[in-house]
DNA sequence: TCCAATATGTAATAAAAATTACAGGATTGA
DNA sequence: TCAATCCTGTAATTTTTATTACATATTGGA
């Protein structure tokens, strides 16, 4: 139970200048608690050694004790979409698909401030190398992005590939991954230890990886040689992954265009397949 | 502007052990900041004077004065989770990644007039109706966007499926469809005749078609409930496809707020899923 | 190659914060 | 009414944290 809760469930039950305490310190949660005892008891209007007593009624073993933990909730609050959707407000008088285009745009705005010029660059460089291949995957919910942008650039290089099936049979693909190759991860929060994992083997290999993230940075963002950070938040209950399709876009359009020779002869080979003309059909 | 934008911002010019501490912090936010010197040191690999120098030359005269600041930063962000992302800095010189999300603006602008309201609310409709079962399936691109709108919906309503691998495992997918099932399906140019076969089939099935494609209407829209046109040039050899994933999006969130009650009961079910305790992990 | 400027970590010191000791007041039950 | 228990704030002490001094390493320019 998150300290704010076990505050609120405590608070008939404690004598009054305790209840004081608690009191300032729900009306200031978070802030007021991560401060010090004196201005938590300044606050409320009481003294440390109640602070103290309230602290340990609850169950900590000491203040320190007791802003570890709330650190610990205010971090997970700042990342659970289902706290979101407590503090979200109303819904907006202007129509659904408007408000959500709105804030898509928004996000767009944001990310193109997040995102350098030199890291995108750097980011085409790696996907330009054809000498290398390409391994493409995301998480939970970017995966999607990672297998529509593998499907894209494969058309215009070759050597691409996607890590698919269970998360037990990625060690398995790993031994396809040579000194050299770029990975290109999806990790946004929360981020998945397996993918974190994935990443620090990559590195072992000594592939390349591009991260496409989230403004905090998954932790894949250490072993990393380029980042990019898109800006996810939408006003909703969980994450939006606009910006990182429309970031995967950019680059395969960008990297398209710089090698727009190659890329056609690509195509034209790729249209050379009759593929539905093939008996049974 | 916020505490973390400012470190984003000073990235670039930060000496090498200031720099560390810059990734520490932001990898971490905003709970190592709110720790000691000597945590955040710690987790970066350097020293406390260290940390020291970098607050300084972030323009703070003591730590104690730049917590106080990170708690007003924290406490404004769990207020106001959108205000996160504006972002109020310059934009940066990116060509590339400008003119891309241009594009996008523009698609979406587009895409905006081109969906009627009645249309979008009668797809919402569709997507509440929890009674009967949502299938979602889409093209060679599209399909991507189709598991991701199934992925996010899934947590949000019982009965959500995607129909998966080859294609001749579609045969065999369709005996799971029963009549009045919501059939979701994006197809946009050049449309699959495998996958317009699939819409004839599902509709002898009785199902009710939700089809989401570009302007020119893929041949499943003869048969389709709801059709939602989506503007997908941009300027290149193929066709972007982030105005049908903003319009997934779009009604992903309508239907969230739709049923808020239900949607929050079933992700907190889901959080209370503890799936990263199994034993042998 | 050398020197000056900058960066960095260790150790010592100063300051701040947490905790404890103690005394007085309030409350409750016999 | 009285005694026991609980609550509370002040002041002193201890502990922790922040800051500074100093020496060494690194880097860049002449």
């Amino acid at each position: 139970m998150a300290i704010r809760e076990q505050v609120q469930t405590a608070l008939g039950t404690l004598p009054g200048a305790e209840k004081k305490v608690a009191h300032a310190f729900l009306a200031n949660y978070p802030s007021i608690g991560l401060s010090t005892i004196a201005e938590l008891a300044g606050l409320a209007g009481t003294s440390a050694p109640t602070v103290l007593r309230f602290v340990a009624r609850l169950g900590f073993d000491s203040y320190p004790d007791f802003q570890r933990v709330l650190r610990n909730d205010v971090q997970a609050q700042l990342m659970s979409p289902l706290e979101r959707a407590r503090s979200t407000g109303p819904v907006p008088d202007n129509p659904a698909l408007k408000a959500s285009f709105a804030s898509i745009a928004s996000n767009l705005e944001a990310t193109l401030k997040a995102v350098p010029e030199s890291e995108f660059e750097a980011a085409c460089d790696l996907l330009s190398d054809h000498k290398s291949a390409c391994h493409f995957l995301g998480g939970r919910f970017t995966d999607s992005i990672a297998a529509y942008m593998a499907a894209h650039l494969r058309i215009i290089r070759p050597n691409v590939r996607h890590f698919d099936g269970q998360t037990s049979t990625w060690r398995d693909q790993l031994l396809d991954v040579r000194p050299g190759d770029v990975a290109v991860l999806f990790d946004i929060r929360r981020y998945q230890s397996d993918l974190v994992r994935l990443g620090e083997l990559l590195v072992e290999r000594k592939a390349r990886i591009l991260l496409i993230t989230d403004p905090w940075l998954s932790p894949i963002a250490r072993s990393a040689r380029v980042v990019l950070p898109c800006v996810v938040d939408a006003n909703r209950t969980w994450d939006s992954s606009i910006t990182l399709m429309a970031v995967a876009e950019a680059l395969i359009d960008r990297v398209s265009r710089a090698q727009s020779e190659a890329a056609r002869a690509r195509m034209q080979a790729l249209e050379d397949i009759h593929w539905n003309n093939l008996p049974g059909r």
